[in-house]
DNA sequence: TATGTTATCGCAAACCTTTGCAATAACTGC
DNA sequence: GCAGTTATTGCAAAGGTTTGCGATAACATA
């Protein structure tokens, strides 16, 4: 039985329908190369069933994400989706200039999740977890042209600064 | 001179103009009591100045927290800001639930961001950070009515039925 | 104070995502 | 298999947020 199939069988066994339409999701998401676009799932999807509506789409990502079956990653305020592997589970670390995504083991997080059950009673979802920075690269083109003001007409370009 | 007039000066030491609009975005932020919606902001700023777009307030409110003189969170997708205590710097924990939010103490994430800088060269964005999850009596509600899907599909659930 | 430069504004439209609702189709039990 | 129940769909519209653009106004310079 395949990954794939495994997802299936226990939506059903959640009490949830299995329709053509979320088939066709999983399968994408699962032949996709790491994480995909809402967008392009979406298309992908259209070419082999050209009625289904973006809005089921987003529903089909948002309830495999609930139930586990798939891991959603915010790259630049946009919805992306992946398989997730039970073995290999990870976070992400997307770099807010190139909007690279990064693999993080949730071994690093476990100490946080502890600390914040312990402390206040607070259970995270860090199953979705995703981490905004920067990444070694474009923190080195950052340190090679520092911020003028003239550059920080973009509103991207702005350092976070400490006021004294 | 009070903080606020310091964020302002502060603003146009880095080449930013201090328009009106900017002026009054800043002083409700400071008026308000802890975090503010977008929409509350814009309802306030128009009854001083009712030409004010909400385009700008959210123009302004992303400047403000880029530069660090305000800090966003985000509670049930929506964007609230709240003025940057620099003697008291806090993140937040929101409940998904009732979405209330609790500040959290920078020192948690510390550690987190040493290690991310240690391991992976990768600077994390936590000025802003905000973690989502259950708080403490959302989480006794949830135990006490385990019967409905939604609860059935917490993610502790799925990874006891994992997938092998 | 007058003038030039250009950051910022208001407006409108777009963007991504969610939601309400009536029609449909997946499952259950007979 | 067939009928009944109701989760799910497609569509349309809204919701929150961002963006393009010409017009305006803040600041620098003289």
């Amino acid at each position: 039985m395949t990954r794939q199939e495994q997802s299936l069988h226990y939506l059903q066994s959640l009490g949830y329908r299995l329709t053509p339409q979320r088939l066709l999701v999983l399968a994408i998401v699962a032949g996709g190369p790491g994480h995909l676009g809402v967008d392009e799932i979406h298309r992908q999807a259209r070419a082999a069933y050209p009625y289904l509506d973006l809005a089921t789409v987003y529903r089909t990502l948002r309830l495999f994400k609930q139930v586990g079956v798939v891991t959603e990653v915010d790259i630049d305020n946009r919805l992306h989706y992946e398989l997730t592997a039970p073995g290999d589970k990870h976070h992400h670390m997307v770099c807010r200039d190139c909007h690279r995504a990064i693999n993080l083991s949730p071994h690093y997080l476990e100490e946080f999740r502890d600390t914040l059950m312990r402390e206040f009673d607070f259970a995270p979802d860090l199953e979705h977890f995703t981490v905004s920075g920067l990444c070694r690269y474009c923190r080195e083109t950052a340190a090679a042209n520092p911020a003028n003001i003239a550059a920080a007409a973009d509103l991207d370009d702005i350092n976070d600064a400490e006021i004294h």
